[in-house]
RNA sequence: GGCGACGUAGCUCAGCGGUUAGAGCGGGCGCUUCAUAAGCGCUAGGUCGGAGGUUCAAGUCCUCCCGUCGCCA
């Protein structure tokens, strides 16, 4: 039976470009599930965008003299771009300052008002009167009244690490004038997050599968208990607030606003599809499943308040599971040196191809503690696993076929070994199978690599290069079976090394396309013509680990 | 400061109450030569961050401490 799932992978800020920080953590796992869930038959819908209101995006076009938008927009197109290139099957990869997700928005903020869910609260705020304008937390900086920092945010201190309110401050300026802000009263409105702890301690508590990290967190804070939270702000860039007085300055809240995004990106897209209904099947049929992916930092946003805002609203999914990765680091460098620099994807992407990113930071992926990108890592995957491993196998086989044989045909009867062997297939596929229905990618990418060890043991073996003067008929069983071998590979790659699979496909001519093939053992045709086989991964030149690390050191 | 995750072989990580703590990579030894000098086999003596405790039995549970990261006040 055919289930709908929903991929919504977290929207990013746009105020920079990616970095494989940021992919390692969401993009890849929601890629690889996505891939995966298509392949085995099910309905996917993977939906993203760029979450174009946030406040560093506000932030840096303060910084550059020009309008938010002009920051969004620059940065929301380096970010579609550069996911495709890696390609990431995103159904929609749209943002937030569309005139759907404004509509939704609107809708959902008036429902819950409808719903006394939201109400009126004035509080204290940073006002410039040079300005004439109130200043968001992090537009503001003064002294720590802990430390003593003299550069801490309204939000933050980055000296000892304490969250602040604007007012604690100690001379307080605006960053933009360095002005002396004075305290006005400013109206908002509040979300009831506070009526929803029961509910939402009872529905993570009965989640059995989820991360410990994302569970436990969760389940901390409804134990504290929630706070109400201000869902609208003195800001003009953003979503304008629905309320005729008092509130022509505001806008609704990027917390509260930009999660709405993975419903209003599923309406888009089936409006995009021509079926303005499509997105119920995801939505309101209860058996759908919708999946979150995102990093640590995002996680209460996800199973809390997002699910919240999902039961104010009524109705609506609220998520499967909320699949959250810690962070990847930058390794291999002198700490002090490296921090603040990053590996971005475009730059990677101008010298060196997606699947070998893929499948490293799949095999490192942050899923139970940080990890570290480092180049030698990076080196040593494609050289030793991907080339040597996987791309070598296939070139073998391959190639031995191709100069002994016009074809490969299928064998009239198997050994013992033989069987063995597509044991070994059938048995890769079920347990990839359960790794990724699990959200176990690491261990899913070892247990398809281990296919190719097998298959390397086998050959070796059978010694198909040697038998084929001997005994030609056994030579081409061996092949047979080694195409088997590829074919399952084919396989079991595809959600990760979309690429790759598709080359082994068109070297093995079969017709169509992998997805097409569906998770299983192919039934192989009759008679196979092998294609003058092509290198699947390039190897690396060892010089490349310390360019790359000169190159992050300028 | 509170909450949460993590701290296991040189490196990257599995294991989370029960025989002599595992894998991949690197290193060492041997075999092979079809293949992008690729493959295969064998080999690695790590007080499982530290200190207590529970238990017949603890990386595996509890307490405290240290370190890293995240969230919140």
């Amino acid at each position: 039976m055919s289930k709908r799932i929903l991929v919504a992978v977290a929207w990013p800020y746009v105020n920079d470009e990616p970095h494989l920080g940021h992919i390692a953590g969401m993009n890849i796992p929601a890629d690889i599930f996505a891939r995966f869930h298509r392949i085995i038959g099910n309905k996917v819908a993977m939906v993203s965008g760029s979450d174009m209101h946030g406040t560093p995006t506000a932030l840096k076009a303060s910084d550059e003299g020009v309008e938010p938008s002009e920051i969004a927009f620059r940065y929301h197109k380096i970010w579609k771009n550069s996911l495709e290139k890696m390609n990431f099957s995103y159904d929609l990869y749209t943002h937030t300052h569309t005139e759907n997700h404004k509509e939704i928005v609107t809708k959902i903020f008036l429902k819950l008002k409808e719903k006394n869910l939201l109400y009126e609260h004035t509080q204290k705020m940073p006002y410039s009167t040079t300005e004439k304008r109130f200043l968001p937390d992090r537009f503001v900086e003064g002294t720590c009244p802990h430390c003593s920092y003299e550069k801490a945010r309204g939000d933050q201190c980055d000296k000892c690490g304490r969250t602040l309110d604007p007012i604690e401050l100690i001379n307080i300026k605006s960053i933009r004038d360095h002005s002396t802000p004075e305290f006005r009263d400013t109206t908002h409105q509040f979300f009831k997050l506070s009526k929803f702890n029961k509910t939402l301690e009872e529905w993570i508590s009965s989640k059995k599968s989820w991360r410990n990290n994302v569970k436990n967190q969760s389940l901390g804070m409804l134990k504290e208990g929630l706070i109400d939270r201000a869902i609208t702000r003195d800001i003009d860039w953003g979503i304008p607030v629905p309320i005729e007085n008092g509130y022509e300055n505001k806008s609704i809240y990027v917390w509260f606003e930009a999660v709405i995004g993975y419903l209003s990106a599923t309406v888009e897209w089936a409006k995009n599809q021509g079926d303005e209904k499509l997105w119920e099947e995801f939505w309101l049929n209860e058996n759908a499943e919708t999946y979150y992916f995102q990093g640590k930092d995002n996680i209460p946003f996800h199973a809390i308040i997002w699910p919240a805002i999902l039961l104010g609203y009524e109705d609506h999914n609220i998520p499967t599971d909320v699949v959250a990765n810690e962070y990847l680091n930058l390794g291999g460098l002198d700490f002090s040196k490296s921090k603040g620099h990053a590996i971005w994807l475009t730059d990677y992407l101008s010298r060196y191809d997606p699947d070998p990113l893929r499948y490293y930071l799949a095999s490192i992926m942050p899923e139970t503690s940080d990890s570290e990108f480092t180049w030698a890592g990076y080196l040593s995957a494609n050289n030793n696993e991907l080339v040597a491993t996987l791309g070598n196998l296939v070139h073998r086989i391959l190639t031995i076929s191709h100069k002994n044989f016009d074809s490969i045909n299928a064998p009239d009867k198997l050994s013992d070994n033989d069987n063995v062997i597509l044991d070994h297939c059938n048995q890769t596929l079920d347990k990839v199978f359960k790794s990724l229905e699990n959200r176990k990618f690491r261990q899913g990418l070892q247990q398809a690599m281990n296919l190719a060890q097998i298959g390397n043991r086998y050959i070796d073996q059978e010694k198909p290069w040697s038998t084929v003067k001997t005994n030609k008929q056994k030579a081409s069983n061996s092949l047979w079976i080694g195409i088997n071998i590829i074919s399952t590979l084919r396989t079991v790659f595809y959600p990760f090394l979309p690429n790759t699979s598709d080359l082994i496909h068109n070297m093995l001519n079969f017709k169509n396309d992998t997805l097409s093939d569906g998770w299983k053992r192919k039934e192989l045709p009759e008679k196979i013509i092998i294609n003058p086989p092509k290198t699947l991964f390039k190897k690396l030149d060892e010089n490349i680990i310390k360019e790359e690390n000169d190159r992050l050191m300028k």
